[in-house]
DNA sequence: GATGAATGAGGCTTCATTCAT
DNA sequence: CATGAATGAAGCCTCATTCAT
């Protein structure tokens, strides 16, 4: 990432340094905005995913969630939010509300679906979901990173390992394997 | 945390600014160490552990793991780290490699000796370790950063419901629920 | 005032910031045409008061300079001209030259006259033109700036002060207090 | 006086810049008590004064704050001051009344006490005075700009100069030119 | 060993000035 | 002629580091 100087934030942006004042007030508000905008831009959109099987929409919605993270815009928010953390507080705060808690409600409400047809085992539905929601971060984490126990796997099979796992975890005790084809 | 500047860790440690040059080279140094310390501290002995069922090993295991993870110095240290991952690969490395990496590699020997009596259901054992170490981890930063979906949530609660969805995940197909007693 | 900014004047002036460079080299440029214009009008026209008796002509030409030093353009000029006097002397002697000098000439002018038909005490004219100079220009300066001595006195009331004060000074020892009727 | 720039400000210091943040909050602090020290010092001490004849008293006052006002940490003050008076207008008000009130009000008490004693002339006191204020303030001001209408004169001569046009102004109609040996 | 006053490089921000439109 | 977006030098301030005591 480099250093979050205004100089090298200029110079990646191909301005100079005054110029970046003429659109934000100060480096705060330059990076509440940044954030903010990726952070909008990686909030699931649950609603479009609601057809289909239960299970389909479990799969698509995780691997929605899976590539809003691990790409440019979100990673380098992240990054940037998680350096700084404590310094904007509010803005970690609307990462929780918008895009975790969006996405484990939007699950919570897929599992309790799933669960009245059958297709999922009867198990506490926001619990599962905000397991799930670890599991997504932390792995998308990892693989932004470049660190932790997927350094050496593509993010395909990060996700489909995931995928598998958690619907494992979620299916009816005495089900055959469900399909899941998000991605 | 408060603001990192050498007055203020001076201060906290009690001694006068330049007393800390008499021991480490410079801020870097220092950062370097106490980062070390603390996760040196949090590598979950797994030889300890393997007593009993599988299933109290696991759950064991995944128990100590929280509470290495969620206390004071580990909290600090991962804190301090996840802020400057980027400046400190090596650190982010040990980190993954001395904690993630071995609390993952134990967890997968008792899932495999699991499935072999039966315990736990047969899959993958690394992928699913792998899953649970990711688990672990986001949801012990989550509560200690106060943030995300456990806001609201005592320690032991979310070790449980950890546990119990974990369990869940990686029974056999047919088995009864198992018993989870860590902490 | 507000600040001396470029912006500022450019919006005041109701023209864009550009614009101004089209007449003006640079910033002290402006500046010194700004002050300069208004000094030159601030330029008490001592011939045109060379009617009447002398004590007239001193209390007309007293209140003429204190009502060219107490309106808006000079009050404005010699705000900025002492704020930046030591970054301008030229200004500086041009308002010491031009308009102190000018109005104290014309006072010591007016005072020997008076002194020859008895109207004002014989004393050294030049001397207590001056005075007169330094009393008019700092009351004008308290009035503007609103602080000082008179901050809860109406400008007329200064003014009426000042000259009684005057002619008080200047009058003959013997004389009955003259007549001021200036403004 | 050149810029009032930290960068000047610490080189004749002779400090670095960092030192001046050891011993101020910030500019403006520095600012401000280096002004408050000045002019708290630049107020004349009329208790001191109170011996002698009402004249003698007078003429001492005179000269006490001629003084005070032309040496030099007044000067440097008060050029500052000037300089900056919109960003500062509480200090304004200090210079306003601390010192210039101060003297007013110690130059009216004389005045009345010697106007009883018919030392004096009748008249207001405290018009009288603060006509005497601008006298000194303007006069002073002009000496230590090296501008004004006394440019070529020494101090000496200028105060003279004041105090014995002041002297006439004030005293008796029929009175003999009174002793004025200030300074 | 321990201290903390002093340092100065480097960060953020302002604003006079330029120049393509 | 007029504009205003862009520039960058220069100002204020912080804080890791040094060193005389």
């Amino acid at each position: 990432m480099s250093r979050a100087t205004l100089d090298e934030i200029a110079e990646r942006a191909g301005v100079s340094k005054g110029t970046i004042y003429l659109y934000f007030a100060n480096k705060e508000e330059l990076f509440r905005q940044t954030i903010r905008n990726a952070l909008t831009s990686a909030v699931v959109p649950v609603e479009r995913s609601q057809i289909g099987s239960t299970s389909k929409q479990l799969g698509d919605t995780i691997a929605t969630q899976w590539w809003l993270l691990t790409r440019e815009p979100t990673v380098t928010a992240i990054r940037l939010l998680t350096s700084e953390q404590w310094q904007y507080p509010d803005l970690a705060e609307l990462y929780s509300t918008d895009v975790i808690t969006r996405f484990s409600d939007g699950v919570a409400t897929i599992l309790e679906a799933g669960a009245r047809t059958g297709e999922f085992r009867s198990l506490d539905p926001r619990a599962a979901a905000r397991m799930l929601a670890a599991l997504v971060v932390q792995s998308a984490g990892w693989r932004a990173s470049g660190g932790g126990p997927f350094a050496d796997q593509g993010s395909e099979d990060v996700l489909r390992e995931l995928i598998e796992f958690y619907f494992q975890a979620v299916s009816p005790l005495d089900s055959a394997f469900p399909q899941a084809d998000g991605a």
